[in-house]
DNA sequence: TCAGCGCATGTTTTT
DNA sequence: CATGCGCTGA
C-alpha cells in the first residue's frame, strides 16, 4: 500500500481542499460551504492521513451523524485507496459510543445484554413512569417531559446535576428524570443520548480506559461539526486529548438543527478550546450556477451571527430562478407538477427533481398533484421500517426472547395480539414490579404465584410467559432468520393484522414478511455467527432503517428542506416560501431561530443544480380556515436580477404582481379564482375528454369515487379511479359504467 | 375488549 | 381540517 503514489489522493483537488487535504495541523478546521467538496476532502484526507503520513486504519476514527453518511464515507474511502478497511472505526457518534457501551458493560455498569430504547420506546416508558408517580397527564405532557431528559442529557446533565430553583414545575420534572433513569438502569436499558453520555462518563471514570482509546485514535475526523451538540463536544475533546489530531469538517450557515441541541458554537469555540487551529476555508462551490449560489449567498447575508465566507463558481451562469405565486395551495402544486412534466418531456429523469418544503404537513396536496399528472414520486421522511408499529410488536417478542427484563417490549406484547389481560391486572403487575424495582416479567411470576388476578387473566399471562419461554428454548441455536420466523409466526401478530379492518393490515402483513427477510439479509451481510439476535436488534434500534416502497423505480423527490440536507438536484422546487410557513411561525419572535430559517433556506437553494422555482401561495389553508401571507421575506432578499416571476396562465389575469406591489401589498383576490372548484379549476382543463381530473364518479359496484387519471380516448379509455374504500382501480370507460355525481 | 365520541393539538428529526 | 388520544358505554 506505502508504495502507491499520493498522487490520485491530491492531483484532483483544488489548492483550497488540497490544504485541507494535505495539512499537518493537529487541529484542523474545515470551513466548508455547500458543494464545495466538503465529504471528498474527508475522505481524501483520511487516504492522505493513511498513505502519505503511514498512520494504520486502526488508528482513525472518522464520525458522522448519520448511519448513511458513515456508510458513504467509507464506501468511498474503500474506493479510492482500492482497498477495505476493516480495522477503521467509521460510525456515527451513537453507533461508536454504543460499540465502547458493549466492549465495555461492565465498566459502565450495564448488564452485558443492555438493550437500546428509541424513541418511541422511551415515551412508553416516560408514560409508564408517569403514571407510577401519578401525575395529570394533561398538567404533565409526557413528550415534554421527555424532551426535558433528553435534552438534559444531550448538554450532558444528570438529575443531580439539574438546578430546580426551587420551582414545582422544575422540581417534578427532575423527578421524572430520577424516576425513568432508575427504570431504565433495572430494565438494563438504554436510550440514544444515555449512549454518549454514559461512554463519556465511562471515560471520566475509568482514566485507564480512556487512555488506551487515546492511544488508538490517533486521528479523530468530525463531519458536520456544526450539528454537535454539547456531550457530544464534550465527548470529542475528551477522546482527543491534547496530544491527539483532530479534523472537523463543517459548515456554520448549515446550522439547521438549533432546536435539538445542536449549538453552532462548536465550531468557533473549536480553536480556543482546542488549542489553536489552522483554519481552511472551502468557498469554491462545484454544485450550482452563479445565479443560484448568488442567490444563496444574498440570503445568508443577511444573517448577523456569521463566521464569514462567500461561495463562487468558475461555472455558467444558468437560467434565472423562477418565482411563482399560486392563489391557492392547489394552484401552486399544480403548477409544480405542470413544471415537472415539462422537465420530464425535455428528457429529464425525475430523480432529477425534488420539491422541498418546510413542514411535512405540506406534501398532501403536492402528491396529489402529482398523482393526477400521474408522476411517481417518493416521499422522504415519515415512519421507517424499523419504527412501524407492526415492525415493533414483532421486535418486542424477539427481544423478550433475548433479554426477559425489557420492560418497554414486555409492555408492547403482553395483550398484543389481545389475549384477554386487561388493563387492571397489568396494572397490578406494574404495581408489584415498582414497589419491589423489579422488572415486570418477574413481577408477573410473583403475581401468577400469589394468584392475584381473575382466573381468565390468570391464564392468559401465563400463556404468554410459556409462550416466550417455549420459543427461547425452540429457536436456541438456529440461526436469526429461522428465529425470527419461527417467533413471528408463533406471535399470532399474521393473523392479528391481518384481521384489522382498515386496509392498512395487508401492508402490516407484508412488512412482517418483509422483517425476517431483512433478518436474512443482516445474516448474509455478516458473517453467520455474527449475526446474532442481540445484534439484529441493535441494528434495528440504531438504524431505522431507510427501506422504502419503489425505492429503486425513478421517481421525483419529495421532502422536507431538513432531509435535504447533504442532497443535491439539477431541478429544484421550493414550495410554500410563505412568511408564516417560511420562515415558520413560531421563530418570528426570535432573531436566532428567525437566523436558523435563513440558514434552512439557504441549504434549500443550494441544494439546486441548475434550476430553482421558489412558489407560494397567497391563500393556504391551515387547520382547515384559510390564511393569507405574504411572500417569505428570504424571496426579498435574493438579487431581484436573479428572479425572473412565472406568470400564471393567460387565462386569467394576476389580482397582484408579485415585484409590482413590493412583495405583500394589495392582497385583493378576485372574485373569479373563489368560484373555482379548488383544483386549481379555470387552468387546469380544457380537455373534453368527460373523464376529468378530480370530478366525482359512481361505480354500481365500488361505490363512490374521484377520477385520478386518464388513459386514451373514447370507450377504449382507460379512466384511473380512487375509490372511496375500494382504493385505487383502472377501469375501461366503455365497460366500467361510471355515473358522474 | 372494542367501537365510538369528544377533545386537544398542530415545525423541523437523527440516533 | 385531520389526526391521535383518552375516556366512556356496551
Amino acid at each position: 500500500m506505502r508504495a502507491m503514489s499520493v498522487d490520485p489522493i491530491v492531483n484532483s483537488l483544488n489548492e483550497a481542499q488540497r490544504r485541507a487535504v494535505t495539512s499537518d495541523a493537529d487541529r484542523l478546521l474545515v470551513l466548508a460551504g455547500a458543494g464545495s467538496g466538503k465529504t471528498r476532502v474527508l475522505v481524501h484526507r483520511i487516504a492522505w492521513l493513511i498513505q502519505a503520513c503511514h498512520l494504520a486504519p486502526h488508528n482513525i476514527l472518522a464520525v458522522t451523524f448519520t448511519n448513511k453518511a458513515a456508510a458513504e464515507m467509507r464506501h468511498r474511502i474503500e474506493s479510492l485507496l482500492r482497498a477495505p478497511l476493516g480495522a477503521m472505526w467509521v460510525g456515527t457518534f451513537h453507533g461508536i459510543a454504543h460499540r465502547f457501551l458493549r466492549l465495555h458493560w461492565q465498566e459502565a455498569k450495564l448488564p452485558q445484554n443492555f438493550q437500546i430504547l428509541d424513541s418511541d420506546d422511551q415515551l412508553r416508558l416516560v408514560k409508564r413512569v408517569m403514571r407510577g408517580m401519578e401525575l395529570d397527564e394533561t398538567r404533565w405532557p409526557p413528550k415534554q417531559a421527555q424532551g426535558f431528559i433528553n435534552s438534559n442529557k444531550d448538554e450532558g446533565l444528570r438529575p443531580e446535576h439539574i438546578d430546580d430553583y426551587g420551582d414545582i414545575h422544575q422540581k417534578t420534572l427532575v423527578n421524572i428524570y430520577q424516576q425513568y433513569q432508575d427504570a431504565c438502569q433495572t430494565g438494563g436499558m438504554v436510550d440514544f443520548a444515555e449512549l454518549l453520555l454514559r461512554s463519556h462518563e465511562l471515560w471520566l471514570k475509568q482514566p485507564a480506559l480512556l487512555q488506551h482509546y487515546r492511544q488508538r485514535f490517533r486521528h479523530v475526523l468530525v463531519d458536520e461539526f456544526q450539528d454537535t451538540n454539547r456531550i457530544q463536544y464534550a465527548w470529542l475533546r475528551m477522546l482527543v486529548g491534547n496530544d491527539n489530531a483532530i479534523t472537523i469538517v463543517g459548515d456554520d450557515d448549515q446550522s439547521i438543527y438549533g432546536w435539538r441541541g445542536a449549538r453552532v458554537e462548536n465550531i468557533r469555540q473549536f480553536g480556543d478550546d482546542f488549542g489553536r487551529a489552522e483554519v481552511v476555508r472551502l468557498e469554491q462551490n462545484y454544485r450550482s450556477t452563479s445565479i443560484i449560489l448568488n442567490a444563496a449567498n444574498g440570503v445568508i447575508t443577511h444573517n448577523s451571527d456569521r463566521l464569514g465566507k462567500n461561495l463562487w463558481t468558475s461555472g455558467a451562469e444558468g437560467d434565472p430562478i423562477s418565482v411563482y405565486a399560486g392563489f391557492n395551495e392547489v394552484d401552486e402544486a399544480r403548477f409544480i407538477a405542470e413544471r415537472i412534466q415539462h422537465a420530464l418531456q425535455q428528457g429529464h429523469r425525475r430523480d432529477d427533481i425534488a420539491i422541498l418544503y418546510r413542514s411535512n404537513a405540506q406534501s398532501r396536496v403536492l402528491e396529489e398533484a402529482l398523482l393526477r399528472a400521474a408522476i411517481p414520486y417518493r416521499i422522504y421522511g415519515g415512519h421507517r421500517f424499523f419504527e412501524r408499529a407492526e415492525i415493533k410488536n414483532a421486535l418486542a417478542y424477539l427481544r423478550l426472547i433475548c433479554h426477559r427484563d425489557d420492560d418497554a417490549a414486555f409492555e408492547r406484547v403482553v395483550n398484543t395480539p389481545t389475549r384477554g389481560l386487561g388493563d387492571k391486572s397489568l396494572e397490578r403487575i406494574r404495581a408489584l414490579a415498582r414497589e419491589l424495582k423489579i422488572p415486570l416479567w418477574q413481577a408477573s411470576l410473583q403475581v401468577l404465584q400469589h394468584r392475584e388476578l381473575a382466573t381468565k387473566a390468570g391464564n392468559a399471562l401465563k400463556g404468554f410467559l410459556a409462550l416466550i419461554e417455549q420459543l427461547d428454548q425452540e429457536t436456541r441455536g438456529t440461526g436469526l432468520s429461522e428465529q425470527a420466523e419461527r417467533v413471528i409466526g408463533a406471535s399470532g401478530l399474521i393473523a392479528f393484522h391481518k384481521n384489522e379492518k382498515d386496509d392498512r393490515g395487508e401492508a402490516r402483513v407484508e412488512n412482517l414478511k418483509e422483517l425476517i427477510s431483512a433478518t436474512r439479509e443482516f445474516e448474509i451481510s455478516l458473517q453467520q455467527e455474527s449475526a446474532t439476535l442481540a445484534a439484529f436488534l441493535d441494528h434495528a434500534a440504531l438504524e431505522a432503517g431507510e427501506t422504502q416502497a419503489g425505492e429503486n423505480e425513478d421517481s421525483v423527490q419529495m421532502m422536507t428542506l431538513h432531509a435535504a440536507k447533504g442532497l443535491e438536484f439539477p431541478i429544484v422546487f421550493m414550495a410554500g416560501v410563505e412568511e408564516g410557513l417560511f420562515p415558520s411561525m413560531q421563530s418570528a419572535d426570535d432573531p436566532h431561530r428567525m437566523e436558523e430559517e435563513r440558514r434552512l433556506c439557504y441549504v434549500g437553494i443550494t441544494r439546486a443544480m441548475k434550476n430553482l422555482y421558489i412558489t407560494y401561495a397567497e391563500s393556504r389553508r391551515i387547520y382547515g380556515s384559510e390564511a393569507l401571507h405574504a411572500p417569505s421575506r428570504f424571496i426579498r432578499e435574493i438579487p431581484i436580477h436573479l428572479l425572473q416571476e412565472v406568470r400564471a396562465s393567460a387565462r386569467l389575469t394576476r389580482p397582484m404582481s408579485t415585484f409590482d406591489s413590493g412583495f405583500g401589498g394589495v392582497r385583493e383576490r378576485s372574485a373569479a379564482y373563489r368560484g373555482n372548484n379548488g383544483y386549481g379549476g379555470a387552468r387546469i382543463q380544457a380537455d373534453d375528454s368527460p373523464y376529468q381530473l378530480g370530478r366525482s364518479v359512481r361505480h354500481p359496484k365500488f361505490g363512490d369515487g374521484v377520477i385520478m387519471g386518464c388513459e386514451g380516448q373514447g370507450p377504449n379509455a382507460r379512466v384511473r379511479v380512487n375509490f372511496r374504500g375500494e382504493g385505487e382501480k383502472w377501469l375501461v370507460a366503455q365497460y366500467a359504467r361510471l355515473e358522474f355525481v
